[in-house]
DNA sequence: ATAATTGCAAATGCTTTGCTTGTGA
DNA sequence: TCACAAGCAAAGCATTTGCAATTAT
């Protein structure tokens, strides 16, 4: 039983094959797959799954706070495993290749932004596009 | 004649009736319609202007760069004015309203983390939503 | 004149949903 | 058992596109 799963019992979503099928793909995905990608993987092992409840699933994922919803500019979301430590993304435009980062400096500018302005942050998106430089 | 319209004769762009329009309403924005709340602006001049007539308007005028594209959480994509320097967003969570912001040094760090990690920015998008503090 | 642009409606791509059948606790 | 979940296909939404008719230069 893998993470996803204990959490799911823990808040009482009922734990279906194909539900631990997605909470699978979802644990061992280095990446950070859209819907296609994963109701792919999921039918590797699982062919009669759909993509209905692939999206259902990772949309019930998402409010149990057990995965993380991109829109990044590619028209399709895409889903990773909710991180311990918040982080943001830089896009390699060429290859799609996402990497991970955290940058303190610029969440605390962000905070001063919102506070200068008279908001409280409840959120935010911070997504870099870039591409590599050859050395 | 206003400063779409002239930027279009310059770039050879063809001054369509419709396109007028949609020059027009976009040069008195105030705000960051989105094609919907354009098209209901420009037919209250001219009815008959189809939607999407404004679709391929925008994405014309985006692609010559007179106008900017957001994709906020929205659903919806937005538009503005190319503005003449470059701000992010913070979007009111409850009324939706959209406040724009300058922060050179986010601008700086944010290039800093690409390069750090061998990237050459070509495009970020950082937006902020909150919920207005009351006092 | 004539190549570009429009309007319309049909098509698209991602995502959601209604409904009937299947199933986990 | 029985409320909830899955599968399927149809529906939704924002956006795009094919085509015949119209228009700017």
């Amino acid at each position: 039983m893998n993470s996803i799963e204990k959490i799911c019992s823990q808040k009482g979503v009922r734990l279906t094959d194909q539900r631990k099928l997605v909470a699978e793909v979802m644990s061992d995905a280095k990446d950070h797959p859209d819907v296609d990608e994963l109701h792919k993987r999921v039918t590797k092992i699982d062919p009669k799954v759909s993509v209905a409840t692939v999206y259902r699933t990772v949309k019930l994922f998402e409010e149990a706070g057990i995965i993380e919803k991109h829109d990044f500019k590619s028209g399709k979301a895409r889903y990773e495993r909710a991180p311990e430590e918040h982080h943001d993304h830089l896009i390699d435009v060429n290859s799609g290749e996402i990497i991970e980062f955290v940058n303190e400096e610029i969440e605390k500018l962000q905070e001063n932004v919102a506070k200068k302005l008279g908001y409280k942050l409840v959120d935010h998106r911070l997504e870099l596009y870039g591409t590599k430089i050859k050395k």
